[in-house]
DNA sequence: CGGGTGGCGTAACTTTGTTATGGCCGTAAC
DNA sequence: GTTACGGCCATAACAAAGTTACGCCACCCG
């Protein structure tokens, strides 16, 4: 109904479904998940709620998207702050990213849309994050099999745990001591050999 | 915007609103969070919609509720776990916690209710059980300051990292290895001593 | 005994997820 | 070239859920 009533003849199949996505995410970005409304989404991708269910099969389908999209762009920091092969830029990777996409973070984590449950599809997504964190501590610390995962899971803990905190608001109490140095803090506790980097 | 959440006169003031806030705990743990409406809530306590506006001032007020009653429970289960004068076995009463009330303390931890935001009011209940752990880990391991706070931090970030990837089911990857074992692994490593008991 | 106040049930309004209906347009079949 | 089909989408309605207006009723105060 709106201006765009010209080439209904999509030469980008994908163009209304990424239209709906970034919707999305916009919405989830500037207003919060309250404010993640099928209507609200609809209107920010120029169709209506119908486009939703076409494209999504209804708001858990879309969520699901936020989800998958989330962890890609996630898996994406990570790689490349192992790749710096530094611990501390690689953490501050994982947090950064957090940071700078809090309400999606919280999404793909946290629960913040209260009925949505990960498809084993979706969670594969996650797993190959995942996979990707193993992969690095096993190298970084010369481990390998369960004692790899343990590690890897610890280092995983430890980093979401700063960060969900942060995120919850509750790194406050500690008055004049900033999130951040409370969160170098703890990743140097995760390494307690000064340059650990023998491995290998 | 009245949001006066009252304590009206009556022999027994407490009475409906402790049968809504017990309504409301059962629902979020045998349905969960999604399921937490006002309405399935005055049912359970066997009366209208209008109860819970009086006694809580609407949904958030009810909520908040939720959030300071499970940091009461969540602070009393901390204490008892720091009196065992064990590391792991206080480590282990916060996830036991948790794990017992997972709806809730996503509830608190997690933001599973979108538009909630804790009250300063309520933030300060938050503060009191982590006020606990810092002194717990002061009198532990001899810190004082600065340094007791980033180790209580630290302490706290750990522990609730790995409780909540358990709670959204991330912490299945590890096959044949389960969380609890994922969670003594890595509560071990907060304390490299063997025996971290020098202190005091 | 009468008036007032406070708690609360009824019912409505509003928002939001979802779906039924129908129309438009491109493609394929003949 | 015409026709049927199917995918995409807007309109509009339904259902669930947060919220509020209204008014009743019980209890207290004078």
């Amino acid at each position: 109904m709106p201006s765009k009533v010209s080439t209904p003849t999509s030469t980008e199949p994908d163009d209304q479904r990424a239209r709906i996505l970034a919707s999305a995410l916009d919405v989830l970005r500037t207003q919060g998940a309250s404010a993640l409304t099928v209507r609200a989404v609809a209107k920010g991708a120029g169709c209506s709620t119908t486009g939703v269910y076409t494209w999504f099969g209804g708001k858990q389908g879309l969520v699901e998207a936020i989800f998958v999209d989330g962890f890609h762009g996630f898996d994406a920091a990570l790689v490349a702050g192992f790749a710096s092969g530094d611990d501390l830029v690689a953490a501050s990777s994982y947090r950064d990213w957090a940071l700078a996409n809090p309400t999606q973070y919280l999404v793909m984590f946290g629960g913040a849309v209260p009925g949505f449950e990960p498809s084993d599809e979706a969670k594969a997504v996650a797993d190959v994050a995942f996979g990707h964190l193993v992969e690095w501590v096993a190298e970084r610390r010369g481990l390998a099999g369960a004692e790899a995962r343990h590690e890897a899971m610890r280092v995983w803990a430890t980093v979401h745990g700063y960060v969900m905190l942060e995120l919850a608001q509750m790194a406050e109490p500690l008055e004049g001591i900033d999130p951040e140095a409370q969160f170098v803090y703890g990743v140097a506790g995760l390494w307690p050999d000064p340059s650990p980097m023998a491995a290998r």
